[in-house]
DNA sequence: ATTCTAACA
DNA sequence: TGTTAGGA
């Protein structure tokens, strides 16, 4: 199928699916137009890589997690696959200081807010 | 009609 | 990510 096939089938944009390939999570081979030809197996790979974003992988992880996962027709399927726990630990460790590095500026502004309206300072 | 690359009021 | 230009 073509690019505007994959599009309606899996609900994203031509321009996206465009932008996928630059990352390097999709790899449709090429007609003699230069055209790009997926494999059915792309609108399955297109979900993948949605639900990977949704966890809030990276491009280059997903890259390499992609091919650790299977298709059960409805879900994403992790398989045994070197590294992928090794990468998923590092993106939850990763998710982890973010929260606690907003956790620290909320404490911050909560410190300011109560300080302020104790004083009474919150002339407009 | 569709797709391609490159680029940004 | 959208959109648009200029081509094939």
């Amino acid at each position: 199928m073509r690019i505007g096939d994959l599009a309606r089938e899996s609900g994203v944009s031509r321009r996206l699916l465009r932008y996928y390939e630059e990352q390097g999570l999709l790899r449709p081979r090429r007609l003699p137009n230069g055209y790009r030809e997926y494999a059915d197996a792309d609108v399955a790979a297109v979900r993948h890589i949605r639900t990977m974003l949704a966890a809030g992988l990276p491009t280059t992880v997903i890259g390499r997690l992609l091919h650790c996962v299977h298709d059960d027709g409805e879900r994403m399927v992790p398989t045994a696959c070197p590294g992928m726990v090794t990468n998923l630990r590092r993106e939850h460790r990763r998710i982890t200081e973010t929260i606690e590095r907003l956790q620290t500026s909320q404490q911050a502004l909560d410190t300011m807010l109560t300080t302020v309206l104790t004083t009474g300072l919150d002339q407009r």
